[in-house]
RNA sequence: UGGGGCGUAGCCAAGUGGUAAGGCAACGGGUUUUGAUCCCGUGAUUCGCAGGUUCGAUCCCUGCCGCCCCAGCCA
């Protein structure tokens, strides 16, 4: 897997800095809100913000935004902590938090009321809305904004010192009613709020708004490139006029990219929290999740989602990509990555009547059958074994490889069989396959090289280990989630197909967070939070191509159309 | 109808004055004891549209069209 970044806009920017000298070193950071936990959107910004330092030999922060308590919490910030790590990233020492600037910050207000940047206002919520006018037409002066200076200051030290009440009185910034850049009609810089701070407890009460509190944490770090998605782009000249007011030392340039969103999914984590609680999966880390730790707990591994990331690209477009694409890159990494084992996981019964009763033979099986290097290991086969509903048809249309009466199969790195009587129940369901072997196929013998046209997976049935196995598919029903009018009306009330699974042996050995390839079906991975030692559960990571799947498909339709 | 962005194949994405890289998907074919993997091959007379400048435009200019974002004391 190709790992290293194409140069894109930003990175390019960051390279002709360097060679212009204007940087000596990159340093930029990675700043989520602990509200909620992280999703593949944030992949985008962390493989971004980390690679761009790595690659520079430059260094990175992770920084908590956490200028709003009451929505924050610490379950989310130790879930932000793992998420990035199992990405492969390492903040080190930099972790930081917007709160650890308070006071600089606090400091930095009272110097713009100072200068006459910053007023005291007393509108309350409603007035303000009023006030602000609209896209098209110009806000109006709040009555409060010539206040004189001792008076903001005075103010400004009373709402610190809570006197005042929630709502009571705010610090905006002096800009411009009339600006039709919104964010510029004199922003808010404090608000009150008599909410105690995970990190800084009761000492204030008084929260910095984002965009103070994010150009002067960056400030403050000595952030080179803050890079951020395309809708803080209008927030940019606010960003700056902070920097041109206060002239910090450091001067941080903010770029702006377009977020990565994936077909099928949603990453707004109010709905995302509301599918939890609405018991539609059942947490964060629910493996149909977009979050990291949903895709870590399903099976995805990180270099995948790496990949995934560096092949979208960074730019300015907005995105809608296809799941095909994030396929294809955690196929790609388990393929190398994953041994091969056998499972059935709609079994259907064969015996084989020619087969011995009691006997069992010991079949060895390649782990990688692309890799010969990675060993063998051993399968039991006997009389009764499990195939795979799907892999018999009574009435087979030609191109069905598989088992067919009377038809002959080769059974997976052990004998041909041939099928020879179909049993079925008394309403018509087929029930038992009653199957003859050839003695003389036995994988590796001479007569093993025999033309059959299929090859299907088995496992014996007695030695058969049983397994929960969970099969996922797409939450939603339509590519664009969001723009449905309402989210819930496009779930997917398939997404989640549970089935009883008949598993080789060496499966019920396998240890936790290795994923491999049951052989034909797909990936699949234990699953870390219900899997016990004597109740297997496994999680399908992805299927494997199959092209058996759209011929039928395309049968179908073309049977449809009526010819 | 204010401001800010963006428009290159179904989905991503290079290229930015010299005659359209690459990946994913799709579709053919080959190999195969996974209908997997792997390998080979197929796609833009055209870069949102219309004019203009130029010997020559995806790239420069003008106009138009479409999509996204902004009216939290959220981030």
């Amino acid at each position: 897997m190709n790992e290293t970044p194409t140069r894109d806009f930003i990175r390019q920017i960051i390279h002709d800095d360097l060679e212009s000298g204007k940087h000596d070193g990159i340093v930029t950071r990675f700043p989520p809100e602990p509200n909620g936990y992280l999703h593949i959107g944030h992949v985008m910004s962390i493989c971004l913000n980390f690679g761009v330092a790595e690659e520079t030999g430059g260094i990175t922060y992770l920084r908590f935004d956490d200028t709003n308590p009451g929505k924050e919490d610490k379950e989310f910030v130790d879930a932000i902590e793992a998420d990035v790590h199992w990405l492969g990233f390492d903040w080190q020492d930099r972790l930081t938090n917007a709160s650890d600037y308070f006071g600089q910050l606090y400091d930095a207000a009272v110097r713009l009321v100072e200068m006459g940047l910053a007023y005291v206002d007393s509108l309350t919520a409603e007035e303000t809305r009023e006030y602000r006018g609209t896209l098209t037409e110009p806000g109006r002066n709040s009555p409060y904004r010539d206040r004189p200076v001792e008076e903001n200051l005075d103010l400004l030290k009373r709402m610190r010192a809570g006197e005042f009440g929630d709502g009571e009185h705010v610090l905006r910034a002096k800009i411009d009613m009339a600006s039709p850049n919104m964010n510029l009609r004199d922003p808010a810089l404090y608000r009150i709020r008599h909410v105690s701070h995970q990190h800084t407890g009761d000492a204030w009460c008084i929260y910095p708004m984002y965009d103070f509190a994010h150009s002067l944490s960056d400030a403050f770090e000595g952030i080179t490139h803050s890079l951020c998605t395309l809708e803080f782009e209008d927030h940019r000249p606010l960003y700056d006029w902070f920097l041109d007011q206060l002239k910090p030392e450091h001067r941080p340039r903010q770029i702006e990219f377009s977020r990565l969103n994936l077909a099928y999914t949603i990453t707004s984590k109010r709905k995302l929290s509301e599918l939890i609680g609405e018991g539609h999966v059942a947490g964060w880390d629910d493996p149909r999740m977009p979050t990291i730790a949903g895709m870590r707990r399903r099976g995805y591994p990180a270099p995948a989602l790496r990949d995934f990331v560096r092949r979208a690209g960074v730019t300015k477009k907005d995105k809608l990509i296809e799941m095909s694409m994030l396929e294809n890159s955690v196929r790609e990494a388990l393929g190398d990555a994953a041994e091969r084992r056998m499972a059935v996981l709609k079994p259907l019964k064969v015996v084989l009547t020619n087969f011995p009763e009691g006997q069992v033979e010991t079949m060895d099986a390649m782990n990688h059958p692309n890799d010969p290097s990675r060993g063998t290991r051993t399968v039991p086969f006997s009389r009764e074994l499990w195939i795979e509903q799907d892999d018999f048809m009574e009435e087979a249309p030609r191109k069905f490889f598989r088992l067919k009466p009377g038809g002959e199969v080769r059974l997976r790195s052990a004998y041909i069989i041939q099928c020879d009587e179909v049993v079925k129940d008394d309403d018509g369901n087929v029930i038992e396959l009653r199957c003859s072997y050839d003695p003389e196929t036995r994988s590796g013998m001479p007569k093993s090289d025999r033309k059959v046209k299929g090859t299907i997976h088995w496992v014996s049935a007695e030695h058969a280990v049983d397994a929960q196995v969970r099969l996922y598919d797409r939450l939603f029903t339509v590519p664009n989630p969001n723009t449905a009018d309402d989210y819930h009306s496009v779930l997917n009330p398939d997404s989640l197909e549970t089935v009883a699974a008949k598993l080789e042996p060496a499966l019920g050995e396998l240890a936790a967070g290795e994923a491999v390839q049951f052989e034909r079906l797909g990936y699949f991975a234990i699953d870390s939070r219900d899997d016990r030692a004597d109740a297997r559960v496994f999680n399908r990571v992805v299927t494997l191509r199959d092209s058996w799947a759209k011929i039928e498909k395309a049968a179908m339709a073309a049977e449809q159309g009526g010819s």
